[in-house]
DNA sequence: CTTACTATCCAATGAGATGA
DNA sequence: TCATCTCATTGGATAGTAAG
């Protein structure tokens, strides 16, 4: 039992128990650097040990040329529509190719063109962009394009994006064993036991919504949830309909791999290892609302147990192979 | 072969347009 | 005014792919 001094609207000061915190977020698009990111951990007090990866080029160089994409903007004359498309056409460990492909789309005369209009590539870290037509006819809105690449590459090189943060937030707050309230995520639960995590949380993203792009702010909020049977109830259901939800998905997924041994597929051990891991992780996080909420999580449990049985079952199969 | 990462799909949501 | 739709955005899940 967590016991809170709480102020009350009247200014007077309660005891109260926590049951945990209510907690919703929304990253937005970002722009970080990493010396950055490293700077809004140390301020926000979070190991570093959860720093994503640095960026590859590669992926800045995929990311960079998919933003080159356009889809149906309409051109002089009406009835035409042009997209751009980017397409991969080779990659090997120094260099990958893309071109950048014109589709217009005739309604009036029912036609299809198509023809690759830049070659994109990345040798080595360094892009070079070859032109496959004359330039004469390439549109003002495909110069744009391959005149913002180079710059969009150097940017995406050294920044991180809302996706990656959005992970970093994720990956964080899965140590916290939060139980998704909404039926699709977007507003959790989280112990009393974790708020410190929480609490560092918070700060984190308040300080990340200083590098967000748009003019939305990543932000996250969260509120104290009073120990009441109202609250034990939402949390206790929230909690059963998850595991119940990942025990399935993990249960369908044995299944598939199952079928795939049986088909005579190698099924390795450090794939069952990672099944039974997981059934550990669902199975502490079980103990541990149940220790808090002070119930037995009956229906989540038993189909746990199922997803166990069947785990002990990729074991026995891994034994003959 | 495993791991990390991107692209892509899906569902939920909310704003705005449209029409009865 | 209200119901219905379309569209864009968001988060989650997952398949495919390349690196190590």
């Amino acid at each position: 039992m967590v016991i809170e001094k709480l102020m009350g609207i009247d200014g007077q000061v309660y005891d109260i128990s926590l049951l945990g915190r209510l907690l919703w977020f929304t990253i937005t698009e970002t722009r970080i650097t990493r010396e950055e990111l490293e700077g809004v951990f140390e301020r926000a007090g979070i190991d570093q040990k959860w720093l994503p990866f640095p960026i590859s080029h590669r992926d800045a160089f995929r990311r960079a040329t998919k933003t080159m994409e356009l889809n149906r903007e309409e051109l002089a004359g009406g009835g035409r529509y042009l997209n751009l498309l980017v397409r991969e056409v080779k990659c090997s460990p120094d260099q990958v190719v893309r071109q950048l492909v014109r589709e217009i789309v005739d309604s009036k005369n029912v036609r299809l063109e198509y023809k690759p209009i830049f070659s994109l590539e990345l040798n080595g870290e360094s892009l070079e962009v070859k032109e496959l037509v004359d330039l004469i006819e390439l549109s003002r809105l495909e110069h744009e394009m391959v005149q913002r690449l180079a710059r969009r590459y150097e940017a995406d090189k050294m920044n991180y994006n809302g996706r990656h943060v959005r992970e970093i937030v994720q990956r964080i707050l899965h140590g916290c064993n939060p139980v998704s309230v909404r039926p699709s995520g977007g507003v959790y639960f989280v112990p009393q036991k974790h708020a410190e995590t929480v609490d560092g949380l918070q700060r984190m993203v308040k300080e990340l919504s200083g590098y967000s792009a748009t003019s939305w702010k990543s932000s996250m909020h969260s509120m104290p949830v009073v120990d009441t049977e109202e609250q034990r109830a939402m949390v206790h259901e929230s909690l059963e309909d998850q595991v119940k939800a990942a025990s399935k998905a993990l249960i369908d997924e044995m299944a598939g791999l199952i079928h795939q041994a049986e088909q005579g597929k190698k099924v390795t051990g450090t794939t069952i290892d990672n099944y039974l891991g997981r059934v550990q992780e669902l199975k502490a996080m079980i103990a541990e609302y149940q220790e808090m909420l002070e119930v037995e999580v009956i229906g989540a449990a038993a189909n746990l147990e199922l997803a166990r049985k069947q785990a002990m079952k990729l074991l026995d199969l891994e034994a003959v192979a």
